[in-house]
DNA sequence: GTCAGTACGTTCCATTAAAGAACTCATGAT
DNA sequence: ATCATGAGTTCTTTAATGGAACGTACTGAC
């Protein structure tokens, strides 16, 4: 299958990789959280080739998840800011930086600290049902399919 | 830079990215929390090539995410299941399904419903602060640095 | 006025990875 | 014997990436 397909797929983890499931995006996206904007930053933090940078910045402004803005016009000049979409994948990148403390830490131990501005502490991110507030695991969660089964030998876990 | 460089980053996203970053790994990993273990289950859903779920498989199982376990000896078989650090991956594809569903979705709607076995409910996760039970947003949260500042022009958001 | 510096890209070519299809190997069923 | 099953491997073609240089449009220093 080809990668542009995926867009296609009625499953929104495909629909979501086929913007932001190649290799640097997401790197990309941690940077705007951390208020890089500019190409050359970009470029020189993550020493990616500016090749491949052009081509991604146009796939997520033309998703709607960067917004393109002048920031000077002597020559005009671009910087990429999120967009309310790309702000909302903070769950996304914070979800990733959780397991990378947990699972794939050094001897060092994490290497920032995420602190929570309503209530001042280091926190550590917890993904509930908003209904109950109770944690979401793989265990206490099923899926129900609202089209068609897909088709599918045995029962989810 | 290479993308084998990634995992010594001092940058957890980097570094869960060097395992599950590239096109193909979150949705072998979507199916495996859909319970899907074996190869060519994987193969025919997905319609990647056959080489490249090879070596996703055996990269996944040399990070330690999915495990290969024997299940017939007639020819032995193998089927690969999670293991805890892969059962811990869920909070990301569950967050990638919610911004999916939220920003990707077709006319139709998002493709499936997420239960929550222990309220009964249909679940929108959320992803909030263990300590203080509120809500993380790009806004109120801010990170600090434990090793060394990065070169930084601008202060975060 | 020319030369270096800044900043956002584009172009070119060699290397690497992925797509697509066929093939292997062990075994059990027909 | 022949076919089917399941987990891969081995090709060859096509697409993406890495690396480095070049383009463009200004600003300020000499």
């Amino acid at each position: 299958m080809r990668w542009n397909d995926l867009a296609r797929q009625p499953c929104s983890v495909a629909r979501s990789l086929s913007v932001i499931g190649d290799r640097w995006t997401l790197l990309i996206l941690r940077d705007c959280f951390l208020g890089v904007t500019r190409f050359d930053h970009f470029q020189t933090r993550l020493g990616l080739t500016r090749h491949v940078l052009s081509r991604r910045l146009k796939t997520l402004v033309g998703a709607g998840v960067l917004a393109r803005l002048a920031y000077q016009s002597g020559p005009t000049r671009f910087e990429y800011r999120l967009t309310p979409k790309g702000l909302d994948l903070h769950d996304v990148v914070v979800s990733l930086t959780r397991w990378g403390d947990r699972w794939m830490a050094d001897r060092r131990g994490r290497p920032l600290d995420l602190i929570h501005r309503d209530c001042g502490h280091r926190t550590t991110p917890m993904v509930v049902c908003a209904e109950c507030q109770e944690p979401l695991t793989a265990r206490s969660t099923k899926v129900r399919f609202r089209f068609a089964e897909p088709p599918f030998p045995q029962a989810a876990g």
